[in-house]
DNA sequence: TCCCTTCTGTGACATCAGTCACTGTACTCC
DNA sequence: GGAGTACAGTGACTGATGTCACAGAAGGGA
């Protein structure tokens, strides 16, 4: 790994101890994703753990008829925690991640993540706050599918996409009727009525984020 | 903690280590909880871990207006994968946990189960391990509410009862109807469709289970 | 510039699920 | 055994969401 990777890596994982970086940064690889890459399918064998260091990936679930929705994003700084749990077991990953934007994943292997959660307290307490706030997350979503109307889940779906990559919601209706498993018409015309509110301004291919409180 | 406990504990609990047992026998109290019992509440600080000796436990969500949904079961062996993460921050409860049987808990101090993960493998073993199954179980159930219909979810539902609690499915239409987050009369609709194929029975108060596969 | 593709908007309609209103049935407690 | 209560069954209606069928708008490439 090269020395500006260093620099950028102790920003991003501030919380781990300096020894372990320095072991991250000698014995794990990098991987660089185009918008659209996949980095873990579901089905697929697990070897190593995943950090994100740069971008943003969205991990999702998919369904026997292609159906997906979206489960949260990770931003850089986080780990995928379904990743880390696959460790050391070859287990199969049971969810799909993919990259939003042009990013950059750290690939541990498995036995040696296995291995630092005895050595390194902070990577063992890394593995537990990542656990624990995916584990939010999940719940959250699976609340906004359980109790809520679209038009309230379009909010929230909104709202998450905002705080991870601001107030120009660059996507096309079909994609969030995507990951939101819905249907492009059905989005169009909430959206339409969010629009009425003065919360958003659509345009082709993205949305003018104003303010999704007023609604 | 009485020795008749102690002999029911190696039991459940067999992949813990002996040193871990003893010490687990020592320093934790046990609750015992009549049907209908809660264990955590919403909102409550959590202060223990708490594993599964007897019985049968339920974990759902409940939203503002007390609609509710079941999350998973918890049966002897397991332990609540979130009260094990919300260790040593008295962190609050993002669930309900309730007594379906009349159950017996072992509640272990947080700051004790914070300490064993360092101190013994198996306990650590059996955390990650918790953590992942309840990961997946939460995953399905998400699932089975984005992208099925209600009939199948209904199926899915009573599948994972019978797995737990046998083939006599003692609850009410009003009792599943909650757990789904849907409408008695609804409920009512579709079991009797699920009779009409032969997959089951219908009585008072309990539903008598043949075979949820031929449908 | 013109064609072609992709994205968006909209009406009409079908379907599923939730609600209301009511009936009937089984159990329980005096 | 009678009254009261919880449980179950059913028809009618409503609303939300998904589907179909188009039409129009924006952008991209030859």
């Amino acid at each position: 790994m090269e020395s500006k990777n260093k620099e950028e890596l102790l920003q991003k994982f501030s919380q781990l101890e300096q020894p372990l970086l320095d072991e991250i940064l000698a014995q794990s690889t990098i991987r660089h994703l185009k918008e659209g890459d996949e980095a873990l399918r579901t089905g697929q064998y697990i070897k190593s753990t995943v950090l994100l260091s740069k971008g943003l990936l969205k991990v999702y679930r998919e369904d026997e008829n292609g159906n997906e929705f979206l489960m949260y994003y990770l931003e850089p700084g986080n780990a995928c925690a379904l990743s880390m749990m696959c460790t050391a077991r070859d287990e199969q990953s049971q969810i799909m991640v993919k990259a939003v934007d042009e990013s950059e994943i750290i690939l541990i292997p498995s036995h040696l993540s296995e291995l630092w959660l005895a050595k390194y307290k902070s990577w063992h307490n890394f593995v537990i706050a990542s656990y624990r706030q995916r584990f939010e997350e999940l719940l959250q979503t699976l609340d906004s599918v359980a109790f809520k109307a679209l038009d309230e889940r379009l909010l929230f779906y909104l709202k998450r996409h905002v705080k991870v990559s601001g107030n120009e919601v660059k996507l096309s209706h079909q994609q969030i009727a995507n990951e939101l498993s819905s249907s492009r018409e059905v989005i169009s015309r909430l959206l339409k009525k969010l629009e009425q509110t003065g919360a958003i301004t659509l345009h082709r291919n993205y949305i003018e984020v104003h303010d999704l409180d007023i609604v």
